[in-house]
DNA sequence: CTGAAAGCGCTTACAG
DNA sequence: CTGAAAGCGCTTACAG
């Protein structure tokens, strides 16, 4: 078996209590015996069992992150920036990838919840009349998604999503085409409501595609419907759908850029290597997940007392290759 | 605070050790008690505190998986098998990512050792030297990568590497160049020994660059490298590398396919959204992502006497459009 | 600065 | 089938 605090306190001759001391909490014992101790621990190879310190203590030095699926590049860099983050302030990350199953989160979240200082939930897809028994274990932070009466940084889709209408307004297109993401996605219902008022606001017809599943092959199966149609540029939920239309549409001997716009969301790594390069509505992912951390870690010392804060964050447009000038007829 | 075994006790008049039985292990407790217990737990908003439970029973059902970068998309397939496996067997996945710092390995698993039954690590990038050490952390599997003494799920690339040269020639490429991998990988180490042989094997000129690290934006550097040389094919460590020096040679005006010919390596999910699609050798990272469950979970079983598995998977040629005859000069 | 004691919340032989 | 007791490996007031 591995050794023990007990068996340094055996080896060293002092008490568990001094031997526990010296090795986390070193300001409370002589620094003689305290290097002492260290020594000797050093020298048997122990490693304190995190179990038992978490049971004892109530802290874990750890962060739970929830995310709906890895798979999906607009989530690394936010898991890459809560690590950073993290880190920096001691904690370490724990992963869970709920892979687009929503009823998973609750599941995943408990089992984690005692083993954590506090969660970390992006873009939860939970049901609204279950959401609060998520929000319930607390300390808790919901990004992409505003929870009532929970901490949560959210993003702001409207400004960004104005910029991508008026850039295709002012490339002369009238009919735009907008792929919905997954039915009931929260993130949906807030971009949707972006682009309807943003069209209209612009006098540009709007006509809506979907629901799609956030992946390439829905992207696939998105194209051959708006070439049916007669839209002239088109805004997808995100860089995945995006990214499956332009290939069946190269496929298909379409020309992403002078024969229809395309325009997708996340400005993920991948639509700067697209091609043609991907014009995109950049998420501050990264931002979001490292604000998260600061908020989390915030609940956790404060015992939750403390009002739960909700962020903003903004998005912008990124212009690449994907759209052009609408083609005269 | 949340409720505990005890309060259950207090509120069923039972002991704490019949409580406890009657939620983890129903069969040695009378039906009618047990379902009592059940009830009053469901009601009271009961949920077990793992932390407790993994002290006493030495049991976590946690699996610890490690991974160099999950924004690299080789991994995710990986990480979702491990999950299926690991949930099919009542396990829950703990996923960490080191971020290519291969030093953190050894912290991280550290970390997680005693909070889970065992460990799952993927494509260390650990040195030799200190490889002892993340071995020693039993129960541990190790995924491609060959470490003595130890179990691991091994992928052998030279089948596919044969393949990918041979169908290069039947195409009249005689002058063909390998990206190498990270310097120290021990991947890379393999598929630059399999490239070598097969190109000797079919006398074939090789010409090596590199190292670049698995990301597109080496491979954008590699392209300027590749298009100044004179040969008509490259082999690329990796897809992130390949999608990178085709966005790049895009850019530049050379035809990938009819002017050069790239093949990558994993099969990832973008090599078929590629423009144009990209010729890849298939690494069955899903399969050896399951079978290291499989491994992980019986050495934790067995304690650790059984001689420790290795298992072979072999690797593909995937043949798509980016692979074209040699043009006539 | 150090030690003895209690306790974190659960599980598990051992009796009955 | 049920209960009392010990214990998992630590931490942390409380004394001294």
């Amino acid at each position: 078996m591995s050794v023990t605090l007990a068996d340094i306190a055996r080896a060293t001759g002092l008490s568990a209590s001094t031997v526990s001391r010296a090795l986390s909490d070193p300001d409370k014992v002589n620094p003689r015996t305290r290097d002492r101790v260290r020594k000797i621990a050093q020298d048997m190879g122990y490693v304190p069992n995190q179990v038992a310190r978490s049971l004892t203590s109530g802290r874990n030095d750890l962060i739970g992150l929830i995310v709906p699926d890895i798979a999906n590049p607009f989530f690394p860099p936010i898991i890459k920036a809560v690590q950073a983050r993290a880190s920096a302030k001691g904690k370490t990350v724990l992963i869970a990838d709920v892979d687009e199953h929503p009823s998973d989160e609750i599941q995943r979240a408990r089992v984690m919840r005692k083993r954590v200082d506090g969660l970390v939930v992006v873009s939860p897809r939970t049901p609204d009349d279950r959401l609060d028994q998520l929000a319930e274990l607390r300390p808790i932070v919901f990004v992409n998604r505003e929870v009532k009466g929970a901490a949560s940084v959210i993003i702001e889709d409207s400004e960004g999503m104005r910029e991508a209408v008026e850039h295709l307004t002012a490339l002369g297109h009238r009919r735009v085409g907008y792929l919905n993401g997954p039915r009931r996605s929260w993130s949906n219902t807030q971009r949707q409501n972006a682009v309807r008022e943003a069209c209209a606001a612009h006098g540009v017809d709007l006509v809506e595609f979907g629901p799609f599943e956030p992946q390439i092959q829905a992207g696939v199966r998105a194209a051959d419907l708006v070439h049916a149609s007669d839209v002239t540029a088109v805004i997808a939920y995100d860089d995945m759908i995006a990214l499956g239309l332009m290939a069946r549409l190269n496929e298909r001997g379409v020309r992403v850029g002078p024969d229809i716009s395309v325009i997708g969301i996340d400005d993920s790594p991948m639509s700067g290597m697209a091609y043609p390069t991907l014009t995109s509505i950049h998420v501050p992912g990264s931002e979001a997940g490292a604000r998260a951390v600061d908020i989390v870690l915030d609940l956790a010392d404060t015992a939750g007392d403390a009002e739960p804060s909700v962020v903003q964050l903004e998005t912008r447009l990124i212009v690449r290759s994907s759209t052009s000038p609408v083609r005269e007829r």
